[in-house]
RNA sequence: UCCACCAUAGCUCAGCGGUAGAGCAUUCGGCUGUUAACCGAAGGGUCGUAGGUUCGAAUCCUACUGGUGGAGCCA
């Protein structure tokens, strides 16, 4: 019978063939063991010398790392595996002998590993930091089919800039310029203002020439936004929604978190509602910490993101920014005149911004004034303007980062290993 | 774009002015519970590229190329 790593439990006892890939192998005289991975699990098959043909155990003798075998034997309960589970080949078929496979069980540099990023997917680490990207997604449409929300899917060719300040990557589109999205929200918007409650999850292109962990070039953006939503409906949004993601990979991915020692202490604590800090505060907050390179009005850098959300165990919002730090489509300070109503959502443990949100400016008129000021009143606003003119209503959104939530959550020092193939400066190879 | 560091065997590194080294991987031999298995043997190199200093350069100097970490910007 065919089974797999992860059905094996159900097969105690049994004699099953398992389609697997050799990840490493031990052998004595008499006895050799083989590293199996089937995609979906990783686990140990016993030879004996004694109990199955010459033939076989040759063939476990000599098998290469990374061949790929069908091979046959009974699943038994087997105490001294991590695992809880062992195979007891019987017989082994090798499909395909693999040569001089480049990844070997000692340590390699990085440049390295992401020249072999294709094969370098197969480790374990990198395919416990998959399923725990795979849990995050599949948390994020149950949560916000769950709660009300529809998919919907914005352009990824787009004819003008979300945000003027960020680099886009150029294209062309026939006879006309074109750019690759670096953020659907203004689309999400007018698919609020049609369905409701609406999300997104796609990928997002930023042409910046940064080079640091927690950056990458092409990466995936989960953008809820909400109509009828002000402020404080949406900080409830994002902290539910984030609670909600961290416990499921908590429920299901117990043995990913294992291979990766995470601290999930660290983990079982993230549960809404989350620490709140104003852009004033934070200021203060910074000065009494001894910051001296930092005044109302300047943004904050890596380093003062770190000291404040060192001093919470939770992910902490950050909020009210100064109007002048932030895009020109968020909603002012019902009192104050410089800051707007928006929020970003600092992880802990160093691991910087996973969400950017705002309520929304709705009035036709400042949003007007807004575009003129930012020189944006050309034509590709024009739709984005029309949305304030026929029945506009207060409405909030965010975005959240899906590579540098993952790697908050699993642990991981770089968002190169939560992406498969990561685009980052200097490499579109493989 | 700026700052710092790195480039020696397939991989990870040591060697830092005087004959090119180790571990892993590979091949061969040994070993009945290994789990980065272990023990023994063998093969494996234009020391990133181009100049320069020197009797002599992997080693010192300059430039270039590639990489890593960080800054700025952002999720």
């Amino acid at each position: 019978m065919k089974t797999t790593i992860a059905e094996v439990g159900k097969h105690v006892g049994q004699v099953v063939t398992i389609g697997a890939w050799i990840s490493n192998k031990r052998s004595s005289g008499k006895i050799a063991f083989l590293q199996l991975r089937d995609g979906t699990g990783f686990m140990q098959g016993v030879v004996v010398k004694s109990e199955v043909e010459e033939s076989v155990f040759d063939a476990a003798k000599s098998v290469t790392q990374e061949s790929s075998i069908y091979v046959t034997g009974e699943v038994r309960v087997d105490e001294r595996s991590p695992f809880g589970f062992e195979l007891g080949v019987q017989n082994i078929e090798v499909i395909h002998e693999s040569v001089d496979y480049p990844i070997t069980p000692k340590e390699h540099g990085v440049e390295f590993l992401m020249d072999h990023r294709h094969l370098w997917l197969r480790s374990k680490k990198q395919h416990a930091i998959m399923k725990i990207r795979n849990e995050v997604i599949r948390a994020t449409y149950e949560f916000f089919n769950n709660n009300g929300f529809v998919k919907v899917d914005p352009p990824i060719l787009t004819g003008s800039a979300p945000e003027g300040t960020t680099e886009l990557f150029h294209t062309k589109y026939f006879d006309e310029d074109a750019y690759l999205s670096q953020s659907g929200q203004l689309y999400m918007e007018a698919a609020a203002m049609a369905l409701g409650k609406v999300f997104s999850f796609g990928p997002t292109f930023r042409a910046e020439k940064s080079k640091t962990r927690r950056h990458l070039i092409e990466f995936w953006m989960i953008e809820p936004e909400m109509a009828f939503y002000e402020f404080e409906d949406n900080l409830k949004v994002q902290e539910d929604y984030v609670s909600y993601i961290v416990q499921s990979v908590l429920q299901n991915c117990k043995l990913e978190l294992g291979v990766l020692e995470r601290d999930v202490t660290k983990l079982e604590n993230i549960k809404a509602p989350f620490p709140r800090i104003t852009y004033d505060d934070a200021i203060e907050f910074l000065k009494e910490k001894g910051f001296t390179d930092i005044e109302w009005g300047d943004d904050f850098g890596a380093p003062h993101e770190t000291a404040i959300a060192e001093s919470y165990d939770k992910p902490v919002f950050i909020t009210h920014y100064p109007t002048s730090l932030k895009p020109f489509y968020m909603q002012p300070h019902p009192t104050r005149e410089d800051v707007v109503l928006c929020a970003d959502l600092i992880a802990p443990e160093g691991y910087g911004e996973i969400i950017g949100g705002s309520e929304r400016l709705h009035d036709h008129e400042i949003l007007k004034q807004r575009l003129e000021e930012h020189g944006l009143m050309e034509g590709a606003y024009k739709w984005y303007l029309e949305l304030r003119q026929y029945g506009s209503v207060p409405h909030s959104g965010f975005g959240l980062g899906l590579e540098r939530t993952v790697a908050w959550i699993s642990g991981a020092d770089h968002v190169r290993e939560t992406i498969p193939f990561p685009r980052l400066l200097n490499r579109l190879y493989p």
